[in-house]
DNA sequence: TGTCGGCCTATACCTTGGTATAGGGTTCCC
DNA sequence: GGGAACCCTATACCAAGGTATAGGCCGACA
C-alpha cells in the first residue's frame, strides 16, 4: 500500500561495453539505481544492497557461462531474480535458464520494452520476496528464543492437542504444560491462538500425519 | 505412501504418425497408459481421466499453434502439464511456452531418456496438483454447507477474535456466536480450532490486516 | 561459591469455550 | 396450515485455558 518505487537496483553484467553503457542509461532513466560489470567475479565482489534488485546477465561471460553463474548463485543461495540475454543461444539453454528460474531469456537484439518489462516483472518479484524472506526471518528469529520444551509444547498445541493430551505424551503434569504455553504464546508474540497457528505453519512445523 | 505407480495416462499430440508411433511405444513401454492424436482438436473431444496425465505436444500443430493451445487450455482452467517438441523452434517460443507453465520444451531429436524424465517430472507433478486440488474441493464443499453466519463467525474465529469480542463486531449475543460456531466446527470436520484456523487458510479467508 | 536460567510442580482463582435444553422469531415451500 | 431451515436468546453446567504466587531441582558459568 505505502509503498513508493523505493530505489530499486539492476545489476548489468556483460562483457561488451556498448551494451552496457545502452543497458545503464536505459535504466537510469526509469529512475533505476544501476551498476554495471564486464565478469561475473566484478559482480560478486560487490555487496549486494537490502533492496529489491535484479540481475541482467549475458549468457556468454568470460570463464564462466552465465548458466554456470546462475546455479553458483543458487548454490550459494542468493536468490536474485535473472534476466538473460543473448546472442547465439540455442533453445536448451533457454530452457534450463527458464526451469532454474530464469525470469526472462532475451535474444539480442530485443526491444527496450521487453528489457524494461522484464526489469519490473522481476523487481517486483524481488520485492515480494524480500517481503516474505523478512517476516519468517523475524518469525524464526522469535522461535529460536523458544526453550526445547516450549518448542516442543507449541508443536503439539498448534497441531490441536489439547494441554491435557499434551501432558500425558510428554508425562508432564497439565500446569506446566501451560507454563511452557503461556512463554510460547509470549515470546513468538501471538496475539491469539490462531495467530500462533498460522506462524507454526510458516515455520514449517505441521505435523498433520495419522 | 500407499500410493502405488496408479495408471498414468500420457496424450500424445503429433501431426507426424511416426513420432506419434514411436513415442506411443516409448511410453507404454513404461507402463504408462497412451493415448495419441494428430490434432488438438482430436484431443480435446477426448474426455480427460480423472488420474495423473500429462501432455506431449508438438509445437506446430495443423490449424492452431501449440502455444495458442496451451493458452486456450490455461484459460479453459484446464491444467494438464504440457510437455512441448520442436524440429524448428526458436528461443522466444520456448522462453514463452516455459513461463506459461510447461514442464519442459524437447528439441528434436531427442534422446529417450530426456523425454522419458520429462514425462515422469510431469506426472509427479500433475500427481500431487490434483491431491490438492482434490482436498480443497472437498473443503470448499463443506465450507458451503455453512449458513452465512456460521461462515461468518468462522472468519471472526480463525482470526483469533474471542466469543466475546465477535459478538460485539456483530450485536449478538455470546451464547449465539458459541452455537454458531460449534456449528462450524461440525461442518467443517475440524477436531480442534487449530484445524480449523488450517482450513480457513487454505480457503483464502484470511484477513490478516493491521 | 553463588546465581541465573531452564525446568517441573502445586494451589488458587478467574476467564473462556462448549454443549444440552428450551424457548422465541422469520422465511420459504409443499 | 405445517414443516424445515435459519436465526437469535437464555439458563445451567462442565471442561479447558490462562495467570499469579510460590517452591524445588538442576547445570552452566563467573
Amino acid at each position: 500500500m505505502t509503498a513508493p518505487m523505493d530505489s530499486a537496483h539492476v545489476f548489468v553484467v556483460d562483457d561488451d561495453g556498448a551494451i552496457r553503457e545502452a543497458l545503464s542509461s536505459l535504466f537510469r532513466s526509469m529512475g533505476f539505481d544501476v551498476r554495471s560489470f564486464s565478469t561475473a567475479m566484478e559482480f560478486m565482489a560487490h555487496d549486494l544492497p537490502d533492496l529489491p534488485s535484479c540481475l541482467v546477465l549475458d549468457i556468454r561471460l568470460p570463464l564462466i557461462s552465465g548458466l554456470e553463474f546462475q546455479s553458483q548463485l543458487a548454490r550459494q543461495n542468493i536468490h536474485i531474480p535473472i534476466i538473460f540475454m543473448t546472442g547465439h543461444g540455442d533453445i536448451p539453454m533457454s530452457v534450463r535458464a527458464m526451469k532454474a528460474g530464469a525470469v526472462d531469456f532475451l535474444t539480442k537484439p530485443f526491444r527496450d520494452q521487453d528489457m524494461l518489462d522484464a526489469v519490473a516483472s522481476a523487481i517486483s518479484f524481488d520485492r515480494s520476496r524480500r517481503l516474505d524472506e523478512k517476516s519468517l526471518l523475524s518469525l524464526r528469529e522469535r522461535y529460536s528464543t523458544l526453550s526445547p520444551r516450549e518448542q516442543e509444547v507449541m508443536a503439539h498445541v498448534t497441531s490441536g492437542l489439547l494441554n491435557k493430551q499434551i501432558a500425558g505424551k510428554m508425562s508432564l503434569s497439565e500446569i506446566t504444560i501451560k507454563i511452557h504455553r503461556g512463554h510460547a504464546m509470549k515470546k513468538m508474540q501471538a496475539r491469539s491462538l490462531a495467530d500462533l497457528v498460522t506462524m507454526a505453519r510458516s515455520l514449517g512445523l505441521s505435523h498433520n500425519g495419522p
